[in-house]
This record gives C-alpha cells, structure tokens and sequence, in this order.
DNA sequence: AATGTTTTTATGGTCTTACCATTTAGCTTA
DNA sequence: TAAGCTAAATGGTAAGACCATAAAAACATT
C-alpha cells in the first residue's frame, strides 16, 4: 500500500479577523487604499469575504485601533485615515504617564533633537520654508503677553524648523515631544504675572528672529546656539534644571 | 405651565466595547493588572459587564492590538502583557515602509542620537554600567570574521550606552532605530568579502573600546568624536553619504 | 417654486443563541 | 501505573434579529 510522504504542515494560528486586518491593513501600505477612502459596508464585507458580522467587526476594530480606519455611525461607514503618527503619540504618552517620565529627560531630549533639525535645516531650508517662518514670526511679534497664543506660534515655528531640516525622524521625535510636553508647559504658564510673560514672549520672539536670521545665513551653528536659549526661557517657567 | 429649563447634554458617543477597552487599558497604566494576570474569560466579562459576547471580543482586539493583553484560544484565556515598545517599534517600521524612508535621514539621526546619549552617559554612568560595556567589548574582540555576531554585540554595547544615560527617550529612540535599520545593515554585510569583514570588526572594536576609555574618564566629547568614527564604519558598508 | 416636514433607507451598534476547535484535567481501563 | 478516553473550560465563528442614527428621498405646505 502506498504511503504519501507525511508532510507537518504547520498549523494556521491566525483568526480569521487577524487576517482581515492583515489584508486591509496591506491594502493601506501598499497605496491601493488611500487617505479617504470608504470601506464597503460591513454587511457587503461579510459577503465578500464569506464570514459573520462580529468576525469582520473585529478586524474593524483592530485597524480602527492602529488609526488606520476610522468608523462613523448613522449612515455613514468607515474610512482610511491613512497611516498617522497620532496613535505613536498617543501610546508614547500613555508610557510616559506609565513610567513618571521626568521633565529633565524630556527638556534634554528635545534640547538634542533641535540641534539636530536645526542644524541641518541651515543646510536644507528652501526659501520657501524661509517664508513660512518669517509668516509665523510676523504674528509671533504681535501676541501681546497672550502666552498660550504664543506656545501656539511656538508650536508652529519649531514643526516648521523641523520640516525644515527634510529628516522625517526629527519631525516625528519634535511631534511627539511637543504633543507629550505642550500640556505641562499649558499648565505652567497661567501662574505667571502678565508683567513676567510680556516680558517672556518679548524676548522669547527676539531669539525665534535670532534663529530664522541664522538660517537665512545657511550658519547652522549660531542657529542651534540661538536655539538653546529659546529652550531656556521655557525651562525657566517650569523651573527645572 | 412650568417649563423646566432645557439643557442640551452632550450625546454620549462612545462605543461600549471601547468604554470597556478604556476601563481595562487604565487598570493596567494604573499597575492593578500586572503582567501575567488573566483576565476573566469572555463570558465571565459578559456577566460583570451585562454585555454580549461581541461586545467584549471587540474591546479585547483593541486591547490586543495596543500590545497590552494577548488572548490564546484552546482552555487558556487572555493574559496581561503590559505596555511594551514593541507596539510602537511594529508602528514606526510600517510607517518607514510605507513612507520610503531614506537610509540617510535614518543615519543621520542615529548620529544625532548616539551623540546625545553618549554626551549624557559620560555624566551618568555609574560603574556597573561601565561593567556591562567592558564585558560586552570583551565578547566583541573575538569575534574574528563573523560580522552578524558582531552586529550583535554592537547592538548591546548601544543599548548599554543609551541605558547609561539614564534618558528613557534616548533609549526609546535608539531602540527603535536599532529596529528599523538592522535588517538592512545585515543584508548588506553578507555582500562583503571576509578579509573585509575581519578588517572591519577589528577597526569598529577599536572605536567602541575608545569610546569605552572617554567615557571611564567622564570625557563626553571625546565619546562623541569616536562614536561618529564607529559610525562611519556602517555607512562605508552601505554606501551611504 | 421654495421651503419645511415626514418617511424611507443605509449603515453602524448591540444582543442572543448556538455550535465548533482546542487545550487541560480528570477519569477509566488495561 | 500508564495509556487512552471523556468531560469541562475557553476562545473562535456563525446566523439572525433589533435598535439608533444620519442621510436621502418623498411628501406636504406656504
């Protein structure tokens, strides 16, 4: 009697739901699913891919979960999102409430990181990127003792850098950094006299102009050095270091 | 007639299942579900939470899909495996995959994050960290040809610098561009002929055990120089700049 | 015709019940 | 005692129903 060779396949593991998500998922990466995009009804995907409503449903949930898709109730659908860093952010902030991160490491990390972008933005920076700058520094000049409008313009200026510099890691770090920080800083400010933060944003826009004119001049090291001391004035306030 | 004053409530519009995923992603933050617990079993949550079946497994794959919780199938259940970066490495590699990141801004910032936590390590280093790297270097000196064992231990003798500074973001950042650019480092290495493998092993050990030295003598600017040569010695094998 | 109202329809959100698959544990039997 | 079988626990999936909401269509009113 013949006896086919004994073959140990390997089990499939993967729920069915995982491989949903995982084709979907592919589909995003891949482009063939673009920012904007409706997903076919949940009822039409339970035809095309042969399987019950709460199997599709968690692959729903799994892909609305990584911020890939986004689900609207009534008589809408889902949507691709498109691959975002917010839900990066969002789990880094949850591990810094996690861990106790300290408000030292933060300030030194983000002190390197804008060294870095900064740097290199002198190098890399378009004129256009020139004018993008000086707009949010026009308005910077003109926000009084607002504070909180300033962090605003500040927030602005420093993603601008980043793009600046054309290196996507130092624009991804400073979105991070800046999302887990800004509501700290928020917080902070409000103690303040209206005397302190006029005096603050006065001079804090001095050393954003400082920064802008040495990348104007392609001099990548004055600007990182006009750079530290735009990060002092903000460690002030919270007094750390 | 009375007419009582009308308040416009905001509609609730959180899904239960993410209600549920939120309870249980906060009991682990909070560190009442530790790593190895089990959760109860689906129909267990059913009863405590009055909800169907459906309800539940959609707010487990969330809690999956965050890396928190794994669930295994057969007379086991879902077990708690806390926050981990893994989530976040698996996030921003398909991030790189799917954006075509360029191998010279990868680089580029690893530079840029290697000199700061080497800077940092000089001032933090306590001498069990000096420990760990000299025994690392020991492995590292005998390694001959085998440039993926090297890679290895090039690897640790990173993390252990990164941990040496003592900046969670640093270690956070060097892990995941550790993750992302492995892969490619080893591809290219195996291309190399041996008598250039063993060259190379031999010069990179001289620059990690120099940077060893600076950082012994708490010079972080030296560290800093020498971890720029080490550096070098990756992008000649790629190519790159 | 323009506008406001009602009805229908599409779609997600949830529940119920049932059955299957796998693993562990306990029982049975040689 | 050891091997094998059975039962129980637990996750995986399916099918069908009903509700809630928002958009679209139909209708009514001025």
């Amino acid at each position: 009697m013949d006896r086919k060779e004994i073959v140990f396949t390997p089990v499939k593991t993967t729920r069915v739901s995982e491989a949903i998500y995982n084709q979907i998922s592919q589909k995003i990466i891949d482009g063939d699913l673009k920012k904007g995009d409706k997903l076919p009804p949940e009822r039409t995907l339970m035809e095309l891919y042969g399987r019950s409503r709460p199997t599709i449903r968690e692959a729903l949930r799994m892909l609305e979960q990584d911020g890939l898709i986004e689900t609207i109730p009534g008589n809408k659908g889902s949507f691709i999102k498109g691959y975002s860093i917010n839900t990066l952010e969002d789990h880094l902030k949850k591990l810094v409430e996690s861990k106790n991160m300290d408000m030292n490491e933060l300030f030194q990390y983000r002190r390197l990181n804008d060294s870095g972008y900064i740097l290199w933005a002198a190098e890399k920076r378009t004129d256009e990127d020139l004018k993008i700058l000086k707009d949010i520094l026009d308005k910077m000049k003109n926000v009084g003792s607002d504070i909180l409008l300033f962090y605003k313009y500040d927030k602005e200026f420093h993603r601008a850098l980043a793009a600046s510099s054309k290196n996507r890691f130092a624009i991804l770090v400073n979105s991070i950094l800046e999302h887990v920080s800004f509501d700290i800083l928020e917080e902070a400010a409000l103690d303040q006299s209206e005397d302190y933060n006029l005096n603050l944003c006065k001079s804090a826009y001095e050393s954003h102009l400082a920064i802008y004119t040495a990348l104007k001049d392609r001099n990548g090291e004055l600007a990182q050095k006009k750079a530290l001391v735009t990060l002092h004035h903000f460690k002030d306030i919270l007094g750390y270091e």
